[in-house]
DNA sequence: AATGAATGAGAGTTCATTCAT
DNA sequence: TATGAATGAACTCTCATTCAT
């Protein structure tokens, strides 16, 4: 007669208020990135995650109400992360050429302690409030991207900045992790061809009109893809 | 060129001789791909399988001696559609400006029917002789690509064209994958975006030598990026 | 990730079609019976059910979607040996003066083969299915004491006959509860004593008017408290 | 007359000196004795009570050695209060016919601030050491029952007095329970059903020979059953 | 050959209880 | 003394797999 369906609302069952807590709970979803990234969704269970985190699953479950809850903290802290670099590439007026390297570099060095993770939290079963948790969270992540294609290219027009951002995003996510998964990301020549790929692409306009394509001899002029990395 | 990936047989427990055996083989082939394109693996239970393909649990287990040889199943058929349509890209000697939007345009159409698949696939928890399996099919899969790239770029160059193959492909996977999440598959603008990334990235070396840029010059002169797709 | 939220509508998740599995399903209600019965609500577990059924807990999951779906059964089976009680008990016009015994002789032997039954379900945790399906249950078995009521009385008036019905019912049930508690209901002198407060009971009406009086009288005259039990 | 069910201080851990203790203790009883009568017995966690009472689990575990303990604890405070209205029904020479509305009041009153309370304690699994200390209690409740019985009935005799005193708070309770569960223990024609169950019933005697059949006749004569409640 | 009933290891989750602070 | 973080046995439920029919 114990059976409760959990509400899936509360993100946190308790806040911790010592900084035992506080420590067991960072703990927990350090341990729970960790088997995310490297056992993936099927070796992903609550007992292991405690295991790895070397605290009792009592304990999982005094901070978390279900398994989704941890993986929504795990997704969180993660895109926290993503989106931070995102702001760092365009942000400060960094002159145009450098924003491509430090971009590429930044996206690379995210994967590299999980390699597997970001792609794998891309395969999440969806889940109501989680999908919107994670609608949130792309449009910031494509509006950082469209910034940088705005940044980059200069004045970017509307939706085809956006279209842009779309589909340089997901170029981006699938080289990296295609790399993570080889355990490539480290290769300098890696970074390099990515790197190439962005600035070719960001170099171009999607339309071809006589204005963007002479921003884009420009810029290849100006030597963006020989940008340093 | 036509490396047939692993022989079925091995996998299964019986070889079906007869007609019946055969269409219910490719009954619960067809009904797990399906199971797994919608489902992702949380939803993909064996039970779930037989039911969709109607049949009896007991039937799927006559052919598939355990959960893993029907993934590899699965797995066997998309590769083969997957690598047949990379095949007819680069074959029959066609005018390189068709290529690449031939080349979309197919990659697309493999992702129609069952959007999520490839992308879950990816995801498989390795195993180890899927893990070989799936070198094997891996490196088809990039010769097939590098084939591409040769095709396109004229005399590629050992190394680079590797390197290319290998960036393009995890490219337009993460873009295709990413649009298939989205239900953007169909839409025109997005293959022409894809297309332009592609023929921007393949019209240019990563050396940025003399040769390889005036290549891209004509390429883009040529209009690679409006070509018919 | 596989944590489903059960439907409790689905009173049995699959039909049993074939013999052997039919027996499975008596066998698990009847041992859920047993085991209710004997260690009440805080030893009513899924794999203790299942073992004094003698089949595996996959077996008990199989036929009943979750713990509740087990107790409705249960119950529903244990209703519906009370309801044939009360309606045989003042079905086919038997003489008034049979009627008390034969109730209390039933009402008794029902809780024989369960002692603690009946009163373990009337302490279920309420669920929103199981409460409008237990309500359903309480109306009709209201309405059979209801019957009783006037069958014995003559003509019931309304709601008297109601509120009579509703406090004789619950004070049966306390009675025969209480002695189950103290295994005497096998004891002819408890019977009897059972027997002499609801003629009693029975004999007397709630108003006083002058009609029911002289029925009451009657009644005593023709020595209803004597029935033999 | 007074039994005192049991010493307190056997089943505390530590006993409370100061004032302060006590009201702890106190708190926490009360707490449980709410508790278990909203959320019965699935609800009934230590956490729970300890957060009712607005005290931490340690605390709780101060006093109470183990959740039995605190069960023990509320069921001595309930029981207590069950027998000293069965005291005040029966003591002070009272006239009879006064004496069935003071007891049925009272022990509707009883029910008013813990409906199910009283109801949930009787279906408490059997503990080896709570059994005997129930069966103390019942005791001391059944003599002060028998005591009710003699003193409206005049010269009990012996059995017949234990008897009656069995299905008398048997049946009341039963009824009472059965209202509480409706939420039906203010109805003011509830309480006069009652009372007019109980007059009834020990206005009668049990093995209804001569003696007794004239002795009924007399209590209804006297209108008993129409006492002031 | 085909069916589907049966199995049981293992996953998610709770809660009585302990113990460091 | 009081707190609440930590523990882990026990419970509900799932699903890959077997086997009698």
């Amino acid at each position: 007669m114990s059976t409760r369906i959990s509400d899936p609302k509360a993100a946190m069952r308790k806040t911790p208020r010592q900084a035992r807590s506080r420590a067991t709970v960072d703990a927990i979803v350090t341990a729970g990135a960790r088997v995310l990234d490297t056992r993936g969704w099927s070796g992903f269970t609550t007992n292991e995650v405690a295991n790895v985190a070397g605290v009792s699953i009592g304990s999982l479950y005094q901070y978390f109400p279900n398994k989704m809850a941890l993986v929504e903290a795990i997704r969180r802290r993660h895109f926290d992360d993503v989106l931070a670099v995102l702001r760092r590439a365009h942000g400060s007026g960094r002159p145009s050429r450098r924003l491509i390297g430090a971009l590429v570099n930044d996206m690379i060095s995210i994967h590299q302690d999980y390699p597997a993770l970001h792609r794998t939290l891309l395969d999440l079963p969806s889940h109501d409030k989680t999908k919107s948790e994670f609608d949130t969270f792309h449009q910031e992540y494509l509006r950082e991207y469209e910034a940088i294609v705005v940044a980059y290219r200069g004045s970017g027009r509307g939706k085809a900045a956006k279209l842009t951002a779309q589909v340089l995003s997901s170029a981006i996510e699938g080289v990296v992790h295609n790399a993570a998964r080889r355990g490539a990301l480290a290769d300098a020549k890696f970074k390099r061809e990515l790197a190439s790929l962005v600035s070719c692409y960001l170099g171009e306009t999607p339309q071809g009109n006589d204005k963007s394509t002479s921003q884009r001899r420009k810029a290849m002029a100006s030597g963006a893809s020989q940008d340093r990395i």
